[in-house]
RNA sequence: GCCGCGGUAGCUCAGUGGUAGAGCGCUUCUCUGAAAAAGAAGAGGUCGUGAGUUCAAUUCUCACCCGCGGCA
């Protein structure tokens, strides 16, 4: 995830699979060295969507602070599932919460399993300036990846020699920065602001895999369904809260009664450790990230790291 | 016990007289404003068992074993 700038402000950044422990450890250290706690998940952003995303409880009344066990939570709740969130507000976000941390002169601690958010902030990635244009996106759906594979060829050949040609999200965002601006898609480029420690929270498969049913089971007790049933009833679709995927695809499936119980929770819990794998792909040939087993561990490499 | 249907990849199933395919799963990989998204590659099978016919059987024939349904 990219190196360390030792001019730069220092941030913790906690990451690892769903289950692993992250949350915790996350307070444990915010706890110790008065840190504040920026979410790094694209699922917790949404309002209403609390147990299915595994969102820590909230204690504070205000309305627009988040705070767990005395510790101020940022980049939780700060959109409407409603609306479409992306990667590109996250940035934004996250980098303001990082800057108001830094001027309290406090501790940011990043904490959270979308490792796409987690890149986009550490590495402070230029994401083009044009904008999602859902109705063009609407029109070049409608075309096969070979078209539009040859139209992006003919509008930016440098971009389309690099491209995932058998990709149509990526190929259409690609044409979509293209007409949008009149000129191609720009290089990445990276501009570093912090000087991250990376601890990743590691737990062997088959205990992971255990953990995750475990858990599972127990969000369904504390009335995941019931979560799911109510975002139904404030007015959002089934293709919409389908289209969070796991818990809120499988529940809403359920809820719709197109699948029974028992199916639900098969593909459920096999989408869920799919998903656990999947986030392990961007990490687990990182040299950056010290993976630890215990919490104590984390905790004495925060310790160190703070020292220099 | 009799009749019928079935037994092919981990699962659900296509298919063919010239030693086999799909979807899902699995493994690995990618990541430029949907990322719990979207995509790529790969590994898996002596086609229930035994015999017969044939140059050649997973495919046809017979017997047996197993499963499902019906009848007794």
């Amino acid at each position: 995830m990219g190196t360390r700038r030792r001019n730069h402000p220092k941030i913790i950044v906690v990451l690892g699979p769903t289950a692993s422990g992250k949350s915790d450890l996350a307070v444990k250290i915010a706890k110790k060295f008065k840190g504040e706690i920026v979410s790094a998940d694209s699922r917790q952003v949404y309002r209403g969507m609390d147990i299915g995303t595994g969102k820590v409880e909230n204690e504070s009344s205000k309305k627009d602070v988040f705070i767990h066990q005395g510790i101020i939570h940022h980049c939780i709740d700060i959109a409407s599932p409603k609306r479409r969130f992306s990667v590109a507000q996250y940035q934004k976000a996250a980098q303001k919460s990082i800057n108001d941390i830094l001027k309290r002169e406090k501790l940011p601690i990043l904490c959270g399993g979308t490792a796409f958010y987690i890149k986009a902030l550490v590495e402070g990635i230029s994401l083009p300036e044009a904008l999602p244009d859902w109705s063009l996106r609407k029109e070049l759906n409608k075309k096969n990846k070979q078209e539009l594979y040859s139209m992006l060829r003919n509008l930016d050949p440098e971009r389309a020699k690099n491209i995932e040609k058998d990709n149509p999200r990526r190929l259409i965002r690609a044409l979509e920065i293209v007409i949008q601006t009149d000129k191609p898609v720009p290089e990445i480029k990276k501009n570093y602001q912090y000087n991250p420690l990376f601890i990743g929270t590691k737990i062997d498969r088959e205990k992971l895999n255990k953990r995750i049913e475990k858990r599972l089971d127990e969000r369904l007790k504390q009335g995941m369904i019931d979560e799911v049933d109510k975002l139904r009833g404030s007015g959002l679709s089934w293709q919409r809260i389908k289209s969070f995927g796991l818990e809120y695809k499988w529940l809403a499936k359920y809820l719709q009664k197109e699948i029974s119980y028992q199916e639900m929770h098969e593909s459920l819990l096999r989408d869920i450790i799919k998903f656990s794998k999947n986030q392990m792909a961007w990490w687990k040939n990182d040299p950056g990230i010290e993976w630890i087993e215990k919490n104590q561990d984390a905790l004495n490499l925060v310790k160190n790291f703070i020292k220099k």
